[in-house]
DNA sequence: GCGGTGACTGACA
DNA sequence: CTGTCAGCCACCG
């Protein structure tokens, strides 16, 4: 059993409690899905694609910037749903992530999840 | 078992 | 502000 897919459903959970027009990071997640310090096992679960259902794109990296690299499809593509959610991103980066609540800090989601 | 590889992070220059 | 760098760790060949 792969500890990817122990934590897929953790994971997706905490990833589809951000709402629309907010972000995190994947640091944030990994401790909301109780694996604290495994961002980079969030990457990896985003990167098997398969996502449709997620919103995937308000996954960014903990310094704001979108994880992919600059002028890649998935680069795009995640700057297109952003800004079609109201998010400005500039140079590959979310403007202002920590002001009018723009970033779903661990509580924030927490709240979301559990009340 | 070993080495390479990331949609990562924090510290430091 | 930008760029390195050392940890990081599950996964894969």
């Amino acid at each position: 059993m792969r500890l990817i897919d122990q934590y897929r459903d953790a994971i997706c959970t905490a990833i589809a409690a951000i709402p629309a027009g907010s972000i995190s990071s994947y640091g944030t997640i990994a401790r909301c899905a109780g694996i604290p310090g495994r961002a980079r096992l969030v990457a990896r679960l985003l990167a098997e694609g398969d996502h449709d259902d997620l919103p995937w794109h308000r996954v960014l990296r903990a310094d704001g910037r979108i994880a992919f690299p600059a002028g890649s499809s998935g680069f795009r593509e995640q700057a297109r749903r952003l800004r079609a959610e109201g998010v400005s991103v500039v140079q590959g980066r979310v403007v202002r992530p920590n002001r009018a609540g723009a970033d779903m800090g661990e509580r924030d989601i927490d709240r979301l999840l559990w009340g």
